[in-house]
This record gives C-alpha cells, sequence and structure tokens, in this order.
RNA sequence: GCGCCCUUCGUCUAUCGGUUAGGACAUCACCCUUUCAAGGUGGAAAGACGGGUUCGAUUCCCGUAGGGCGCGCCA
C-alpha cells in the first residue's frame, strides 16, 4: 500500500509573502498535485511579538493570487502549544531532555569562549547532568534536548543528497523557553508529525536544522518525512535577495502587472528544469514536476526572463480575459481608480477591441494601460516630445489634405481606411511612413501604437476625424 | 571561528565518462515593416583554479579560491 503524500507550506507571519517563500509553496503545491497528495498550510507564529495579522492576510492572500490551494483550514502553531509542552515533558520524563539554569550573562560567556577556543558548540552542557537541587533559587529553566555526544546524524535529503554531522558538534538546544513557551525546534517536529506530514519541501537555510529535528524524531521514536532542501533565490549579483533586487511581496508583482500563470512558470524554472521545455501549462508542470531534479545551487532572480515570460503569456491570453485581469488589477495600481472611473462602457468596448493589438505589445498588465492611454485622452491632446517633433508644417499640411478623403470613408473599418491612406500616399507621391507617422502622432499623441489603422478603427470615425481636424493645417500659400 | 552546502555562456539551465557542450532570457546583425512590438534567420557567448583516477574528464575523487546558509529562551 502506497501512503499518500502530505507537504506542507510553513511560513511565519512577520513580514509579506516573498518571491522564495512563494516558489517554496509552489514547489510543495506541486509535488502533492502531482501524486494526489495534499498540501497544507502552518502558520508559524509562535512568536508572538513579531507575528502579525496584517502577515497572515498576505500569506493568503499570495498564494490564493498565485493559484496555489492550500487543503484544509491553516493551522495556527501557536494554537498547539499545549501539545508542544506536553512533548517536551515527555522527553524530560524519559531523560531525554534536562532543565537549564544558565542566565543570559552565562551563555553569552560561553559562546564568546567557544568561538574564541574554535570550538563548535556554543552551550557546554553545564546543566546536562546536574542535580535539580543544585538549581539558583527564583530562575525559571528552560527544557533543553539531550542531544547525542558521539556519533554522526544523517539525513538523506531528495535534494542535497546524503549530508553527514558529527554529533559532537551539534549541542543542546532549547525545547521549552522558561516561559514555557515551545520553541521552533520543538514545534516543527511535533507539528510535522500530528499533521502526518510525509514530504517537507523548504529552503535549505533549513538544512542545518533538519539535523538538530533529526535528533528530536530519533528521541522520540517517530518517523521522519522524507526531506527535500531546495537553494535559496539570490539577487541579480549573487548575494542575498533584497528589497531592491525583487524580494518583495508576492502583491508587488501583482501591482507590477505579472500574471499568475507567468509568475508560476518562472519560479518553478528558478531551479529545477524539465530537460528543455520553457513553457509549462499548470498542468504540465503538475505532471512532470519532481524533487529529484532540483539543482542544488543557488539561482539568481532575473526580472527580464520574468517579463519576457508574462509578455508570452499575455499574448497566449484572451482579450476579455487580460480585460478582466486589468479591471481586477486598477484598484492596485497608482492612478489606477481616476482610469477606472474613466472607464465607460464605450471605452470598456474601445478598449476591448484595442486589445489584440495592444496585447502584442506589452510585457505586463501595466503595458496595456499604458497602451491604451490614448484612448482615454482627451482632445485637444497633448502631444508628447517626439509626437511634436514629427507634427511639422508638412506633416499638418498632409493631414489637411486626407481629411476629406477620410471623410468619405464608409463604412469606418480599418481596412477601408488603408486602402484609403495608401492610395493618397501614394497619388501624394510620398512613403506611407511620412502620413502613418503624422496619424499617428495626431490620434494618439506619441509615436509610437499600435498599427494607425487599429488606431483609426477602435477610435471610430467621429473621434478620429475630431483629432486630426485639431492637427491638421492646410499649406499656407 | 565552527559546521554544512554550492561553482557550465551575463542570467536560468541541459548533459547522468566519449557531444561541433544543447535550449531559453538578455545582447548584436539581418529580414519583415506605417511606429513600437511580435515573428523569422544568423552571430557572439560557458565547464572557477590546481592536482589526481581513467584510453578518455564538464561529468568521479582531493585540494585551493570564491559564494551561500546555519550556529538565539527568532523562525
Amino acid at each position: 500500500m502506497t501512503e499518500s503524500v502530505v507537504t506542507r507550506f510553513a511560513p511565519s507571519p512577520t513580514g509579506f509573502l516573498h518571491i522564495g517563500g512563494a516558489r517554496t509553496a509552489l514547489f510543495n503545491w506541486l509535488y502533492a498535485r502531482g501524486r494526489g497528495g495534499k498540501m497544507l498550510l502552518r502558520i508559524e507564529d509562535t512568536d508572538r511579538e513579531r507575528s502579525t495579522q496584517a502577515a497572515i492576510d498576505a500569506i493568503f492572500a499570495g498564494l490564493t493570487w498565485l493559484g496555489i490551494a492550500w487543503d484544509g483550514e491553516a493551522v495556527h502553531q501557536f494554537s498547539r502549544s499545549a501539545r508542544h509542552r506536553e512533548i517536551a515533558e515527555q522527553l524530560l520524563a524519559a531523560g531525554k531532555a534536562y532543565r537549564c539554569y544558565a542566565s543570559p550573562e552565562e551563555l553569552t560567556q560561553m559562546r564568546e569562549a567557544a568561538r574564541r577556543e574554535g570550538r563548535a558548540k556554543l552551550y557546554d552542557g553545564r546543566w546536562r547532568d546536574r542535580d535539580p537541587s543544585e538549581a539558583p533559587p527564583g530562575v525559571k529553566p528552560v527544557i533543553r534536548f539531550k542531544a547525542p555526544l558521539s556519533g554522526e546524524t544523517v539525513i538523506d535529503d531528495e535534494v542535497q543528497g546524503r549530508v553527514t554531522w558529527q554529533n559532537e558538534n551539534l549541542d543542546d538546544l532549547v525545547l521549552l523557553r522558561s516561559d514555557g513557551t515551545p520553541t521552533y525546534m520543538l514545534a516543527v517536529v511535533v507539528d510535522d508529525h500530528d499533521m502526518a506530514v510525509t514530504h517537507i519541501i523548504r529552503g535549505d537555510d533549513h538544512l542545518t536544522n533538519a539535523a538538530r529535528q533529526m535528533q528530536i524524531y530519533d528521541a522520540l521514536g517517530w518517523r521522519v518525512p522524507v526531506m527535500a532542501h531546495i537553494p535559496l533565490i539570490h539577487g541579480p549579483d549573487g548575494s542575498k535577495l533584497s528589497k531592491r533586487h525583487g524580494a518583495l511581496g508576492v502583491d508587488a508583482y501583482r501591482a507590477m502587472g505579472y500574471l499568475p500563470a507567468a509568475m508560476r512558470n518562472y519560479l518553478v524554472r528558478l531551479g529545477w528544469a524539465h530537460g528543455d521545455q520553457e513553457i509549462f501549462s499548470t498542468e504540465e508542470m503538475i505532471a512532470a514536476f519532481d524533487l529529484a531534479a532540483i539543482g542544488r545551487s543557488p539561482a539568481r532572480f532575473d526580472f527580464a526572463k520574468l517579463e519576457s515570460l508574462n509578455g508570452h503569456y499575455i499574448r497566449h491570453s484572451g482579450d476579455a480575459e487580460l480585460m478582466a485581469e486589468i479591471e481586477r488589477l486598477l484598484p492596485h495600481v497608482a492612478g489606477g481608480a481616476e482610469l477606472a472611473a474613466k472607464l465607460t462602457p464605450e471605452l470598456r468596448q474601445r478598449f476591448l477591441a484595442a486589445m489584440s493589438s495592444l496585447k502584442e505589445r506589452a510585457k505586463t498588465l501595466v503595458d496595456l494601460i499604458v497602451g491604451a492611454g490614448f484612448l482615454f485622452a482627451s482632445r485637444p491632446l497633448a502631444l508628447d516630445e517626439k509626437a511634436q517633433a514629427v507634427m511639422t508644417p508638412e506633416a499638418r499640411a498632409l493631414l489637411a489634405d486626407l481629411l476629406p478623403e477620410l471623410e468619405a470613408v464608409e463604412p469606418w473599418t480599418a481596412d477601408a481606411a488603408e486602402q484609403t491612406v495608401r492610395a493618397f500616399a501614394e497619388r501624394a507621391g510620398v512613403k506611407l511612413g511620412a502620413v502613418a507617422q503624422p496619424l499617428r502622432a495626431a490620434l494618439t499623441g506619441r509615436v509610437t501604437s499600435p498599427g494607425i489603422f487599429e488606431v483609426l478603427a477602435v477610435l471610430g470615425k467621429s473621434e478620429s476625424m475630431a483629432r486630426l481636424r485639431d492637427q491638421a493645417q492646410p499649406a499656407a500659400v
């Protein structure tokens, strides 16, 4: 009988859900989904000082936006502290843990001395075998784990391979603080066990912790889950990912106009590959994802590749779908509210009509919104610097000559406009570009835009003609 | 300081002892073209260094250098 897979994502709610956490969540989710298993969510909020509800909400929102759904209710670690205490007491009763009365000052001295003398253990185990009757009065003890003194601790990690520590280098960690609350090291082990987690997939900043947790599992006689410690994501310069580099909350990526599907695709390829395949639908990545294929070296975050991928997903999205995404995004971007207010049914219709050509040139949803700016502009248009440069007296004269011909176009379609303009350019003896650029400048106020005949069609005849009349000026004779 | 991990084009990566070291992003050139994109074609671009093992090493081993992580009554 094969046991079903249970993974978990266990963030501490001390800040937003950042990009590395998002990837860890994605890996857990993909692994579980690919095997008919479950991914649990556990909020590691045992640090009451630093945990906030805002951070918890940000984690839920971020995962939801990314399309990563956890199974069941999120577990709040703090609510399980009685159980953690119970296990600590159990270890104490079994002689596998002990009370330690060392003061903070003593601890500091020990650490300094150990460092000075090149010793690995920072705590010297002074209360390990001491009789409790020697306890100083009035001091509340912590409970420390009685770690093995010799031998080795081995982890067979799915990503890191076999990693070995000499036990003489691992000291006695605190399980229960003097105020009776559990430490992370105890809580993870107990929770992963109680939640029946079969696979622990997390950042390799936890690799050393894994050795110590392994010792706790052993002391408890519990089965150790499969471990997979994935390399961290670094900044473009190889150093730790900082805010400047992209260690932003996933909500920031949403605000920049990235699509969840593009984010997932980018993230899954960071540290993991499946031959030469670059583009993965959700179904494909679920089917192909495998722990064994995860690399062991850290990957650097690259905005350019994310953007390129996002452009790909935008081009391959339906127009209506993009319109919906944009409307969802508007409240989250600067100036979005004003834009939303301007979005009358008629303008929305124009935006939608322009979408197929807009999306060819956009890398983000924000690009789409910016690109559609000409639709929202009010007359007379303010021409930007480059557009003004295009609008020479000759160009204005050309527009003046073109005006009556466009006036006659009926019905008003991109094709009809194109025929008229091409014929006009030919007769005038100028290149199409000589007409198209002034048209673009007059109609959009810019020097880049979707195809000019598209623009004409999307804007409609009356608005187009009006904008052209604003800029046209017959040549002085 | 102690422990653990990592090292292929600028970046993400493929290769599981024998390859003209492949793909993608970025970059350059050309094509297409009303602009910008997109698309097409082509180019430049890599095994950190030093030792082994082997008929043969990017691939296996050791060392060096560089980088990362951990070493809390944080998680």
